[in-house]
DNA sequence: ATTAAATTTTAGATAAGACTAAAATATTGT
DNA sequence: ACAATATTTTAGTCTTATCTAAAATTTAAT
């Protein structure tokens, strides 16, 4: 029932890069996700394997179990709820929780969360617009697209970021942009996919790259 | 500066016992304390040694320098405010908070205890009437003594408890009194020094040993 | 002052988690 | 099909933090 900081760490990690593999998780792409070798992998999936965690055939990647997946959703839960308290609470930016959750998201505790969960007014999103699973690890899906993908003309909600490094979130505050915002897609340039859009009252260009990593609740 | 969970657990126990110890802390108390053995006291004392946070003679006990002792405060620091986060914030009873909190005294950012503090109004004690050090390890100092020091018709406030168990702490529930209670010594029992005492308007009656573990300011 | 007992340290072993180098398997290109 | 390349696993080593058993040292008792 409880793990170890690392076996934690490597749930996360095989459920977040599941949701973009078709097939099984490579080892290469947990070493890659880790910052660690393929090596120190293969010795913590067979780990993790024998605990039920993750299903495993030899040189065929790992998915999760259903016990796996539950319990990377129960990480996943605290981390994203201690961002909302860091935000809500203790004022912090956006773009700088998300260290220090990495930390709080291994304390040990049911009835810290439960009560953390309500203190914060149970909350279904966190400060990245990433949903909050509840206790039994479901999690409240909502139609998103990525502003890259809107037309000229549409517009929408900010309510989410794919990138949430510090340092693309620091540019979008440069660029006034923040969950919430209003966007309105101005003009779209085929040539390379950057945009000239409306952000509340003033215009404003930004890269595709950049639209490729804010999401948006189309109206 | 930043030291391992285990180095930091070795520093809090040092510290603690530094406090009652007259002479330098002595391997067998330490493995005590910690619930573990001398032979892996004596490895880890070692280990603080090599990194200057204690002063170290083979087989005549342990003393923490100067900045052995200025990062054991500090981690008691955060275990306090986390302590009082617990209880104000999460309506946690005051026996509940002390295991978590133990966790909770790992998290490295010190950006985050800044903030916390604030969020918690820099409150001076825990939740069991410990004084909480402030970032420079300053520790307020208050008059206070133990209730089973105070003679017949001697009176005061309870500001603290010396033992902080659940056990102890639910049993001082169920005499109504927590920190705040105002208490006086009706009368003592030379015999075996229990007492009965005035807890608010009622009449209650104590054992030596839970007189000695209760902390009063006399008025 | 010796001896007995308690404390402390050393030596050697174990487990978790990580690494390097080498071997095994799978995938790709021609 | 088969060689070249990429991926994955194995074998062996390292570090941290433990432990047990044995040796060294200190303290207490006669
Ligand atoms: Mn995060
Ligand atoms: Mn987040
Ligand atoms: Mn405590
Ligand atoms: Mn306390």
């Amino acid at each position: 029932m409880k793990y170890s900081l690392s076996e934690e760490n490597y749930l996360k990690a095989i459920y977040h890069l599941e949701k973009i593999a078709a097939t099984g998780v490579a080892t290469n792409a947990i070493a890659e996700q880790m910052e660690t070798k393929p090596s120190s992998v293969t010795d913590m999936v067979k780990k993790l394997s024998e605990k039920k965690l993750v299903n495993y055939i030899k040189y065929q990647g790992v998915t999760l179990t259903e016990k796996g997946k539950k319990t990377a959703l129960t990480i996943i839960r605290k981390h994203r709820l201690w961002e909302v308290f860091l935000v809500d609470k203790l004022k912090f930016h956006w773009d700088q929780v998300h260290e220090i959750a990495e930390q709080l998201e291994h304390i040990h505790s049911e009835e810290l969360i439960t009560r953390l969960d309500k203190f914060l007014g149970e909350p279904d999103f966190d400060p990245h617009g990433d949903p909050i699973p509840d206790k039994d690890g479901n999690i409240k899906r909502t139609e998103k697209k990525l502003l890259s993908d809107l037309n000229k003309n549409q517009g929408g909600v900010c309510v989410g970021v794919k990138e949430s490094s510090p340092e693309f979130l620091q540019y979008l505050d440069k660029k006034k942009i923040t969950i919430g915002t209003k966007i309105k897609v101005l003009g779209k340039e085929f040539f390379d996919g950057s945009m000239v859009i409306l952000v509340g009252k003033d215009q404003s260009f930004i890269s595709k790259k950049t639209a490729e990593n804010l999401y948006v609740q189309t109206n």
